[in-house]
DNA sequence: GCGGTACTTTGTCGATCGTTCCAGATAGCG
DNA sequence: CGCTATCTGGAACGATCGACAAAGTACCGC
């Protein structure tokens, strides 16, 4: 063997996800990347390959890193509109928390990337589908014990907070207003009435 | 006076909406727009300064072709469950539509633009709530008469709403499953029993 | 019909894009 | 401690970016 790896890479793809997620995939250039990860190019290319390598760790990293733990607690066996709730409140603070405009990667990638990388469209599928899983097991559960309203299928329930949490990330893009994105997360959550 | 202009402009302004809804801002080159639109970069310079004057363009057209029109519907004085059905329905429509993946150029805007131009952004608010506008008084006026629950404010259920149909736009984009989406919006109208 | 003018086209500008390569630096092994 | 494999930062690549100037073209008022 011979010398190794100075950099942490976990942190390096960190770095670069601050960047895509501020500047989109095509408005972040390698210039930027290596400014905010502190690399040069070379190493960029050497660990990932490409810029479409990297960004694809990236998309990684923000599943393990929000995604997972979202579902973690939705199957942490507490009372479901509890737990939903925390997870929408989670979502709103996400939102309007930093002032760094730091856009959501799973929005801003549908929009921007999905359609032209057939990988990324992968991971995106992959990522809202244990999130909806999650959230129907929950529900169906849920339903059983009486706790929710059985007027819709808990398929269709489930579908529809992620479609109302996706919808949350961008009214937050165009108006970061935390009081109005809560009381729109509330009425969202009426469906489980 | 003298030579008159060639090309009908809205013309060209609807071709690059749609090189824009499917490449996004900054997927797109001046080359994509000179091809979309038969013109040579001189002609769209003279027209619109700019790219993102283009850009600019192009949102006020998509404002004028789709939102206008949804305003427009929501004002018609119908039933009120009836006309936000029917916005919904439509919406979903526009996302499944055709297959060449047109995205929601609102939602695209919003996540790649909106922090980076401040015009982008002013618009996006501009249109939202035109749109909110206008479910607030369809919704208002329908709570006044008894049609429609009253649990929560016309406020709060007219942004709710837009929410909701931002959501259904970055699950299209995701996932284009019409029946799917088709539920979830149906999901999202219960809010008004 | 003719001059003037506005629009279109073409070619090209410097800058920047993503990518590659190289020379120097550095840590592990014998 | 020397050797060497690997990593590092930066220089340099061709291509393409957005933007623009000059030349050509068609139209209007006279």
């Amino acid at each position: 063997m011979a010398r190794t790896r100075e950099f942490d890479l976990d942190a390096a793809v960190n770095a670069a996800m601050n960047v895509f997620r501020s500047k989109g995939y095509e408005g972040t250039s390698m210039r930027d990347l290596s400014e905010a990860t502190g690399l040069g190019s070379g190493s960029i290319y050497a660990a990932f390959g490409s810029k479409d390598g990297l960004y694809l760790a990236v998309l990684d990293l923000y599943r393990q890193r929000y995604a997972a733990p979202m579902v973690d607690l939705l199957r942490s066996g507490n009372d479901a509109r509890a737990v939903v709730r925390e997870v929408f409140i989670g979502a709103v603070d996400d939102i309007t928390g930093d002032g760094r405009h730091l856009a959501c990667l799973i929005v801003g990638a549908s929009m921007e990337r999905a359609h032209q990388d057939v990988r990324v469209a992968e991971r995106l599928r992959s990522t809202t589908q244990s999130l909806e899983l999650a959230l129907y097991d929950l529900l169906a559960e849920a339903q059983l014990r009486g706790q929710i309203s059985t007027d819709r299928s808990a398929t269709d329930l489930a579908g529809f907070l992620v479609t109302s949490l996706q919808g949350l990330r961008v009214m937050g893009a165009i108006n970061p207003d935390r009081a109005a994105l809560t009381r729109y997360a509330e009425v969202a959550l009426t469906c489980l009435d």
